[in-house]
DNA sequence: CTCGGTCAGTTTTTT
DNA sequence: ACTGACCGAG
């Protein structure tokens, strides 16, 4: 129990030791924050305040919880078991298992992921008639997301101005529909098992008397249905009960998935509803250099919304941070990869080296230069195992076995291999299962002609694994399933198959690893792990589902690591390169716009350089192929929001430390590229516009001059005609006048609101009622009357 | 009706 | 480079 407190800090020995009261605990980047929540686990069981079973930890990712348990299994011996250790989807997909009935669920409910969401979008979109040229089917999933993490199912789900009310009518659908087939999206994990809670009072209460500590890692991330499940399970502001300890870390500077629902408000709420006096600060880095950190700082104050802290550190300056242009994205890297192989040569271990970048695409280039230098390296994220095409086609067979109903794994492998049952069988099929409201599946078995017997074959193989099953164990299963299904064959015949039959051997060693890793926990314990009620291939399925990431395997090799700045988050590394720092690209172009998005874009950036213990390079591009299009940018204005004192300019490879003959500054003014850049920008630091597009290919050199002249025109041409649309109202209807629409029938303009392109018209349907319609959008549907 | 080939548009970030 | 749409052959 001392050495437990003795190694921390006064700050964080007081989060540790604190008493039963709920508590916000501010943990700046490098703080020794999964440090505090270990250690405040420890705490709750070595002083007894706590039984292991009482213990509820979520975590934001499945690796911290592993990190976080293995921790504290070398701090001392503990029933790991008896805890409820993971992140929100994984908490509430164990509690939906245990309480399906309840929950409306069947036992053996399917989860969708991401990509299988959207599938499911467009196929209920196409299913009704409504095309995706109309509505993205991208927006509409964000919207049912958003819907679902504010707690809302689709009768109360707003209507959208420039919509109407079709996002709305396809979230219905789209309910009805993954309740018919016994499927769960992620953020429907959240909502049932939220439901479940709020509805069942007795089962509720089971957890409230249960869980007496709740520790949440990552407050800052968490969305509004996520605190509201929290809150439920505190029991705070129930009368006569005493509230269960909420003890939630969090740092609103490194808030970073707003974009998906994150709301950093759940801090100032946290605050206010459970009557948290002050947070705790831990404000000492145990990191980062000097430099490093005083570059982080720098930046971040450039934010309006903080709830305010300052990082310090006792280690020393250390290195000031480079920065470096380069002419393309390929001289970049080039760049990058030389200068891993100087501190490779000094004694660096390449797995303390770390590439991070703001998006995926710019992945590319340089894991090019990596190969052709023979460096090992390695992406971290990108593409996952669970994510693999083949591996997706070989899970969607067992989940067919699990749950005939699931119609989006039924899609994906009715006709894989191909068994001649094309778009028209499937589409006849869609129609009969969607008039009768049944699955797909069992709408096979009323087809007729010739596609009957094609269907049956199908049929078979999957009658065959339902039963196959629960004979054989997991990895017997899988195997069997790829040989069963055809998936082996198929790719045996594919001259370019091997490398996915290589995969599918590795989905059997995964189903093996995840039965042992299973076995390995139930030993000592006599309360199960995986819940009576889910067997090894529901348990299986979820994994696949919920932990599609985390390249474990790789993380023993020495190699350098790749990543996009969200996937950096919790890492650290001695030598950190942050690429791209271009306006556009980082920050990204479409969270330029509004100030919010623009802050969270800072804040990734915050993150990006905090990873860095000893060594930071940042590094940009004038130019880069981006989409098949070479773009010209200039430096990020975050560049010249970090203090000139941290920062040391250079410009040519092959540059030493001890030479400074070679460095450029970057100038009193700030603006532009280092002083000699072809690409010099003076004046405005205006960056909505300075971005040049050309489709086409790449040029020898720097962009010429008449190039400029002439995109310049062109964007400018761009402009006036937006401007021109917005001018000219030219509704060619007015309020009163009557019209046709294919699909709500007749009805009558009531009002006309906005101008061009958000020209709306609320329209008074004879039998469908009042809808706002976008003109852009419905003029291909209506027809005067 | 199905299949395999070609072509265009594409992506910011992820449990 | 990965997917979806489209087209002509069987």
């Amino acid at each position: 129990m001392n050495d437990l407190l003795d190694s921390l800090n006064p700050e964080q020995k007081a989060a540790v030791t604190l008493g039963e009261k709920s508590a916000l605990i501010l943990a700046g980047a490098g703080s020794g924050k999964t440090r505090v929540l270990t250690s405040r686990i420890a705490y709750l069981l070595q002083s007894d305040m706590a039984y292991p079973s009482e213990i509820l930890a979520v975590t934001f990712t499945n690796k911290a919880a592993k990190e976080m348990l293995t921790r504290l299994s070398t701090m001392m011996p503990v029933n790991v078991r008896a805890m409820w250790v993971g992140t929100f989807h994984g908490l509430c997909n164990r509690m939906l298992r245990l309480h399906h009935n309840e929950a409306g669920l069947p036992a053996s409910f399917a989860i969708l992921d991401q990509s299988d969401q959207l599938s499911a979008v467009k196929r209920i979109m196409k299913a009704n008639g409504i095309s995706d040229e109309e509505f993205k089917p991208r927006e509409v999933q964000n919207y049912i997301n958003r819907c679902k993490e504010e707690g809302l199912r689709a009768k109360d789900a707003p209507i959208n101005f420039q919509r109407g009310s079709a996002f709305r009518e396809i979230y219905d659908l789209y309910e009805k529909i993954l309740i018919r087939e016994g499927a769960c999206d992620f953020a429907e994990l959240l909502l049932r098992s939220y439901e479940l809670l709020k509805n069942h009072p007795l089962i509720l209460e089971h957890y409230q008397n249960r869980f007496h500590f709740i520790l949440i890692d990552e407050f800052q991330d968490t969305n509004k249905l996520q605190y509201r499940w929290i809150k439920l399970l505190s029991g705070i502001g129930e009368p006569g009960r005493r509230p269960n300890s909420v003890f939630a870390v969090g740092d609103d500077d490194q808030s970073i998935y707003a974009f998906r629902g994150a709301n950093v408000g759940n801090m100032q709420d946290f605050v206010r509803e459970f009557k948290i006096g002050e947070p705790i600060r831990l404000e000492q880095n145990y990191r980062s250099q000097g430099n490093i950190l005083d570059a982080a700082n720098g930046l971040i104050a450039n934010n309006s919304q903080r709830l305010g802290k300052k990082l310090w550190t006792e280690a020393g300056e250390g290195d000031k941070v480079r920065v470096y242009s380069a002419p393309s994205d390929v001289d970049e890297a080039a760049y990058v990869v030389d200068t891993v192989k100087e501190y490779a040569d000094l004694g660096t271990p390449y797995k303390e080296m770390a590439i991070l970048y703001r998006s995926n695409a710019q992945s590319r280039v340089l894991e090019a230069e990596f190969t052709r230098r023979g460096i090992p390296y390695s992406v971290y994220g990108g593409l996952r195992f669970f994510d693999r095409a083949e591996i997706k086609n070989a899970i969607s067979y067992m989940r067919l076995a699990e749950n005939t109903a699931d119609d989006s794994a039924f899609l994906r492998v009715v006709n894989l291999p191909a068994r001649g049952i094309g778009a028209k069988t499937i589409e006849t099929l869609i129609n009969f299962a969607g008039d009768n409201g049944i699955s797909l599946y069992d709408a096979c078995g009323y087809a007729k002609g010739a596609a009957a017997a094609k269907l049956e074959v199908f049929r078979a193989i999957i009658e065959d694994l339902r039963e196959k099953k629960d004979e054989l164990p997991l990895s017997k299963f899988v195997d069997y399933t790829v040989e069963k299904s055809g998936l082996k064959e198929m790719y045996e015949l594919d001259p370019n198959g091997s490398e996915r039959l290589e995969n599918l051997r590795e989905l059997t060693s995964a189903a093996t690893g995840y039965v042992d890793a299973e076995a390995i926990d139930e030993e000592d314990e006599e309360e199960s792990v995986r819940d009576e009620n889910m067997t090894a291939l529901q348990g299986f399925l979820s994994h696949a589902s919920l932990e599609a990431g985390e390249n474990q395997a790789k993380a023993d090799q020495d190699a350098v690591q790749l990543m996009t700045v969200h996937a950096s988050k919790g890492l650290e590394f001695n030598l950190v390169f942050i690429t791209g720092l271009e306006d556009g690209l980082f920050p990204h172009g479409n969270s330029m716009g509004s100030n919010k998005d623009l802050e969270e874009e800072r804040r990734l950036m915050y993150v990006a350089i905090t990873r860095a213990r000893k060594n930071l390079y940042i590094t940009l591009a004038e130019r880069r192929m981006l989409h098949g299009t070479t773009r010209y940018s200039s430096q990020s204005m975050f560049l010249r929001e970090l203090p000139e004192e941290n920062l040391k300019w250079l410009s040519k490879p092959g540059y030493t430390d001890s030479d400074d003959s070679d460095d450029y500054s970057s100038g009193g003014s700030g603006y532009g590229f280092a002083r000699g850049s072809k690409f010099s920008r003076r004046g405005s630091s205006d960056w909505s516009n300075n971005n040049y597009r050309e489709s086409g290919r790449t040029y020898n050199s720097n962009m010429p001059e008449w190039a400029k002249g002439i995109l310049g025109g062109k964007l400018e041409k761009q402009q006036e005609n937006k401007i021109r649309a917005k001018i000219d109202n030219g509704s060619p209807y007015k309020s009163g006048d009557r019209l046709l629409h294919e699909k709500f029938g007749a009805g009558t303009v009531l009002s006309t609101k906005g101008v061009g392109e958000e020209l709306v018209l609320q329209i008074k349907f004879d039998r469908s009622g009042v809808k706002d319609l976008l003109y852009r959008i419905a003029k291909k549907k209506i027809s005067d009357l």
